[in-house]
DNA sequence: CGTATTTATTAACATAGTTTAAGGGTTGTA
DNA sequence: TACAACCCTTAAACTATGTTAATAAATACG
């Protein structure tokens, strides 16, 4: 529980009595590999921060296939932004890579934190433009790079996922398949 | 300049003195085609507001390519967010494709605004959340989808800004080279 | 510890998308 | 109105990525 006041502080300080309403608003949740912790079809009531473990969001097309949108690892946050938003039901499923720790704020807590605590409001408009960044950047990627050039560029940026990561989650997240990125895995070895 | 308050109307209805306080802050612009709101190596200070027209907002490669991340027409908004809010240099351009009328708004304007109609805070959240939304399923496209499909999704999405478009903005758009786009298109003429 | 499941790699072939070059059509603007 | 700049299309050759199938290696977990 502590992990996420200690997350909260690098932004800005919080009183005790602040530290306790957040406290008596969230959750603390263990997640077994596997398992969902949104599914399509329904809303998604909470904000999801991850203390320890990983998680996927993805969507799964007609054929069955999964796209990953997103990672989520130890200090970051997940959560269907649009659905958490508009109260409809989500596309997306939100699942655990490894057996996982969270803690979870339902949507009416939240307000009501952003009501007491206006801290938070600002705190959340940060991790929200630098969400919108990320995947600003992610699209620009996708529609002017090779997978190759996307691929070494996940692994810069995130260079702690990609280690733990199957590359099977990594090619779904790049939009390709496993097989072709173990070509390009190949390449760039003999290559350099 | 009254185009701007019907907008934020829309969502919520605002005072005189409201509307008047707003009016003081948004400087109205015209804008020629080609001509440029936003270049890179500059910080993003505006929010802009597009009256009539329409912009691109683009990166160049290191090969000189420009790659489309976002089109705006009448009454939709267009800034760089990321350097708007970091107050770092943009890496992006936002070039006229229309002769145009904007309306912007300074940084320091909007956040007095934030202050003094706290309103518009909920607005230019619900603002961003629609962009982020926008932007998270043009990634999953990105990833999921043949040029074919996210043409046809283009064109259902956008129908206003597709019959506007040259076809080698949307191409740039897309991700893809104007040249492929034709013979997309003519797949489509020819098979429907 | 051992087995079921998941993961990584390879190769041959198929499809999607790019490049280059050329010609004809449109459009902006002096 | 005319010219320059831009835009659209075609086609052929090329490169990037997908598909299928098979096998070996690694990992989860009872």
């Amino acid at each position: 529980m502590q992990a996420i006041i200690t997350y909260f502080q690098k932004y800005l300080p919080f009183s005790i009595e602040e530290k306790e309403l957040i406290a008596s608003k969230v959750t603390l949740r263990n997640i077994k590999r596997k398992q969902m912790i949104l599914q399509e079809g329904l809303v998604c009531k909470h904000y999801f921060f991850v203390v320890e473990g990983c998680f996927k969001m993805y969507a799964v097309d007609e054929k069955g296939n999964q796209h990953n949108l997103q990672f989520a690892a130890e200090n970051d946050w997940i959560a269907d932004i649009g659905s958490f938003h508009s109260e409809k039901p989500s596309k997306l499923f939100i699942e655990a890579i490894e057996p996982s720790v969270i803690l979870q704020v339902e949507q009416q807590d939240l307000y009501f934190l952003y009501l007491n605590i206006p801290k938070l409001n600002i705190i959340f408009k940060v991790i929200t433009e630098h969400k919108f960044i990320e995947l600003q950047n992610r699209v620009l990627q996708n529609i002017s790079s090779t997978a190759q050039q996307r691929y070494l560029n996940f692994l810069e940026q995130y260079p702690n996922l990609s280690s733990r990561l199957p590359n099977t989650q990594i090619a779904s997240y790049l939009g390709i398949t496993p097989e072709f990125l173990s070509k390009i895995r190949k390449e760039l070895s003999t290559h350099n």
